[in-house]
DNA sequence: TGAGTCATGTAAAGAGTTACATGATTAA
DNA sequence: TTAATCATGTAACTCTTTACATGACTCA
C-alpha cells in the first residue's frame, strides 16, 4: 500500500451526512473541505465503484428532465460501521506540510537577498486572500450560533482553519518587518 | 505530470549548500526539512540518476574503507541555473493541508461526542512533542544568533513551523477547555 | 441556439510508499 | 563477532493529477 486510502473514509463521512452523487462530492472537495483534502472526480468514480463493491455504499438512480440519470449514493450500515471505526482509531501520524514556498525559503542565504521581499509579499497577499475566504465562509455557514450545535466538528475545522492563516498572515508581515 | 517534481529542485538546493550522496540525502529529508517534506531513498537515487542524464548534477566515486563506494553529487551550473529559476518564478499555488485528524474532526456532529476529549488530547500529546522536538533543533542548528546570517531562510522555517505548532496546541488546549 | 453547468465515466502518466535485495564499515 | 549504521539500488503497488470522452439540462 502506498498511503492508507483516507478517501474513502471522506467519502463515507460526506455520503453519512446526506446522499450525494458523485458530482456532490466532487464540489464538497472543492468547498467543504477544500481547506484539508482535495480529491478530482477521476478519483471519486472509481472509488465509489469500489465502495459499491465491497457493500459500504449502495446507488438509486435518479431521472432528471427527460433522460439525465443521477447515482444518488447511501452509506450501508457496514459503510457506517467503518466510518465509525476511522474516526474512533487513533491518529498518531503528524503527515508534513508540504508548502513549496517554505521549501524555497529555505535555500534563500542571507535576509539581502533581492527576491525575499517580493516572495514574501506573493505569499502575503496569497494568504490574505485565504484568510479573507474562510472569514466569508464561516459566515455563510454559521450565520446564526445556533447551528454550530449540530454541526460541531464542522465549526472547529473552520475556526482552526482560519486562525491558522491567520498566524500565517501575521509570520509574513512580521517577517517582511524585520527585513534590512 | 501528476504534480511537478518539486522533490528535484529540492535535492538540487540541498546539493547546492555542499556534494552530498544519496545516503545523505535521505538522511537530510528526515532531519533538515523533515517539517516540510518527505522522500524516501527508494525515490531519491532515481531522481539523482535522471538530475545526472539531464546534466544538472554530477558525480564522482569516493571510496571508503577497502571497498565500499559512494557516489558524492554536485550541482552543474545548469543546475544551479534550475534551482534559481524555481526559486525566482512565483509560488501562487497554496496547497491543502492534508490533516488526518482534522478531517475526522469534520464528521464529529455534536461537543458531546464522547470521542472528542480523547482525540484531542492525542493531538495535544503529538504536537507538544512536536513544539519541543522543533524547540531543540532551533537550539541545535542555531545555537548562535551569529549563525543566522548565513543561514537565514532556514532559521525563517524554523522559526515558521514553531509557531505554526505553537498555534497548534493553543488551539487543541483551548478548544479542549471550551467542551462541556 | 449557445454558453455554462450538471453528470459520469476511462486512460495515461507521474508522485510517493512499502517491500525486496545486497553488501561494507564501524564500534562495542 | 555481532549489531547498528552506512550505502545503493530495484520492484510492486497505491495515490493523485491531467487529459480524453461523452452527453443532458438550464437559462439568457
Amino acid at each position: 500500500m502506498a498511503q492508507k486510502n483516507k478517501l474513502q473514509f471522506i467519502i463515507l463521512g460526506l455520503l453519512n451526512q446526506q446522499p450525494l452523487t458523485g458530482y456532490d462530492l466532487t464540489k464538497a472537495f472543492d468547498t467543504e473541505i477544500g481547506e484539508f483534502w482535495q480529491a478530482q472526480h477521476s478519483q471519486i468514480y472509481p472509488q465509489l465503484k469500489r465502495l459499491e463493491e465491497q457493500g459500504y455504499v449502495t446507488h438509486e438512480v435518479t431521472v432528471s428532465g427527460a433522460k439525465l440519470e443521477k447515482k444518488l449514493y447511501h452509506v450501508t450500515p457496514a459503510g457506517g460501521d467503518l466510518l465509525r471505526q476511522w474516526i474512533t482509531v487513533g491518529t498518531p501520524d503528524l503527515t508534513a506540510t508540504k508548502d513549496e514556498f517554505i521549501l524555497k525559503l529555505y535555500f534563500i542565504q542571507t535576509n539581502r537577498d533581492p527576491r525575499l521581499p517580493g516572495m514574501l509579499q506573493e505569499q502575503l497577499q496569497l494568504h490574505t486572500d485565504k484568510l479573507a475566504h474562510l472569514q466569508r465562509r464561516l459566515a455563510t455557514v454559521f450565520p446564526d450560533e445556533a447551528l454550530i450545535k449540530d454541526h460541531f466538528g464542522h465549526y472547529l475545522i473552520l475556526q482552526h482553519a482560519l486562525g491558522r492563516e491567520h498566524y500565517y498572515v501575521d509570520w509574513l508581515q512580521r517577517t517582511l518587518a524585520a527585513l534590512p
